[in-house]
DNA sequence: TTGTACGCGTTATCAC
DNA sequence: GTGATAACGCGTACAA
């Protein structure tokens, strides 16, 4: 078998390796990375050492010279509500996060390029971000930014930090994003809504302050606007199915005659629906329901929901390579794609 | 505002800490690391030094001394079907991955540790991550292993890495893992489905050759043998919700009586549901479902599943705690902790 | 084409 | 208590 150290013991370095092929440690290190210029028959002679030694680089080390770690980081960036918060479990357990790690993942692998998870909620926790990613801790990043109002991406641009986010910024700042046309996926909903014949359509929405959120109720607004409904109920939630279960029910008191509603995400649409099967309402018949997102929620729903496709696994691994490429060529000028969203029509209307 | 250096420029290092304080890079290091033996008087210098330059310390280079990374890897090990692999984006959007980080970071966060994600999926990749770890790349590793017979767990410990599975090992090996009692969480639904008088009780259980899966197999057996029921009809899945709803369609076409039956996990019930559902069957009045996870698709599901519940949140948490103090105790023994699993009752059955 | 020597930014081991 | 100085493991000008 191969002869490598045992365990326990100091590992193999680049030294041992030259000291074993009868080489310098530079031939060594030039056999490794591959560079030309080199005697095929030390080629050889190294690369046997490296068996024997079973010698692997020191990956630290490599970086520490090169100032490439080979990783990028997904930075998920929060207002900390409070230190024991709540909110990430529900950020988790959402299907939201899998496709986006699943989305970036199937372009960093090929590449080689690892994934590394970052939680930041407080200011402080921003600022030393930052640092660590000036200091090369990544060698970029993919931000995943959910308050209103985020200091983080122009703290971003401002150190110069190869970065891509997945939803715009609220406030305008120079940094490349990819995001969806949220607002063409609200309409895509109003048409539907309107167009199977409902007469008083409301609509539950997510927080109001954040983009993806408010994008999403002004595209509806104009949309109805537009087919003149100027005016329609709305209810907010928080994205979760409990807060879609209550804004449903807020909708029914208010307005009873409810006939059809736009959720702005499967997961209270989910909600929305248990809401209205406790009202008696039959989906679609007496209710139709618009979800967004087409998470594997809107599959498992019943009835399974219409909803606004949200290609998120294309966007994150398209954010992935606009980040690498971003890397490789730090020139590049800022850019954005936009995503159009698409209605897949299920049985909820 | 602080002094931090413009973007673009070399950034400070302790040495430039140490010069603009008037002290040496000794003792800006001690200062910075919180060594005592250090004058207060300079104490303070390095520390206004600090702020002034907008130093940040290099991990890297800290790491390499130190041979602590302060970052644990998350790996997730498949057998790679094909390069292009269609498994890796199912197993991101199941709510199973994302309830694994939310627990695992709600302990590392408060610890400062990040968490690094690694795919591998064939033995060369194995092979290089083991190198990698045992060089410092992270200070020890989470496993979660998808495969009927993975390497891994083996070749972890003979490198020595501090390593935590979830999910005990398919061959018995020396590591430390958390798991659940799978076989009491299928005796808790068979319990359940035959206490309501079911007569003819099939399962849908997931791959036979992993041992989540084979546990809640031969756990539902048996308890179910004790109260009579010698022999079940079973049908396996993929754990996704397709592959659910097509065993589904095969219990009900082999077995017409069928009257109750036990789904290996929640997403597979969903779509046992949607079968039963199609095959015009009421759930629970002609057929009841138990499920297992309690996972959000759970609650979302129609009728909302009685489940087992898999406290996965807290068995993360608990490897990660278990993971830090190993870290932290290279002599601590190998252990493991078990979870009970308990029945959450809703109207599936 | 190969080897020498220096630098990457820290921490740790010594003398003082 | 403090300051030189040697590691840590590697890449790469530069000289040969």
């Amino acid at each position: 078998m191969s002869g490598r150290a045992a365990a326990g013991q100091r590992l193999p370095t680049l030294e041992d390796v030259a000291r074993v092929a009868g080489v310098s440690r530079a031939t060594a290190s030039r056999v490794i990375n591959g560079i030309r210029n080199v005697d095929p028959q030390l080629h050889e002679l190294v690369w046997e050492a490296v068996g024997r030694t079973g010698y692997v680089p020191n990956r630290l080390a490599r970086s520490l010279v090169t100032r490439r770690t080979g990783t990028v980081a997904l930075v998920v960036s929060d207002s900390e509500t409070h230190d024991d918060d709540p909110f990430m479990g529900r950020f988790f357990a959402d299907p939201y996060f899998g496709r986006v790690v699943g989305g970036l993942m199937s372009v960093l692998r090929r590449s080689g390029v690892q994934l590394a998870l970052q939680i930041v909620g407080t200011d402080e926790q921003r600022t030393r971000l930052v640092g660590d990613l000036r200091n090369g801790q990544a060698d970029g990043v993919i931000v995943l930014s959910l308050p209103a109002h985020d200091p983080l991406p122009r703290m971003l641009t401002e150190g110069e930090v190869p970065a891509v986010m997945i939803g715009r910024p609220a406030d305008t700042v120079p940094i490349n994003y990819v995001d969806l046309a949220n607002d063409i996926g609200a309409a895509l909903a109003a048409d539907r809504l309107v167009g199977r014949g409902c007469q008083l359509i409301g609509m539950i929405s997510g927080p109001v302050d954040v983009p993806a959120s408010s994008d999403r109720i002004s595209g509806f607004r104009r949309s109805m606007a537009r087919r003149g409904h100027g005016w329609i109920p709305l209810a907010s939630g928080n994205f979760t199915q409990a807060s879609g279960e209550a804004a449903m029910c807020s909708l029914l008191t208010g307005h009873p005659g409810l006939d059809g509603v736009f959720v702005a995400n499967d997961l209270m649409a989910v909600g929305a629906l248990t809401a209205l099967r406790a009202a008696g309402r039959r989906v679609p018949q007496d209710v139709a329901v618009v979800g967004f997102d087409d998470s594997s929620a809107a599959l498992a729903a019943s009835p399974p929901l219409t909803t606004v496709r949200h290609p998120l696994e294309d966007m994150a691994a398209e954010s992935a390579r606009l980040l690498l490429s971003r890397i490789d060529d730090a020139s590049m000028r800022v850019s954005s794609v936009i995503y159009e969203p698409t209605l897949v029509i299920r049985e909820s209307a």
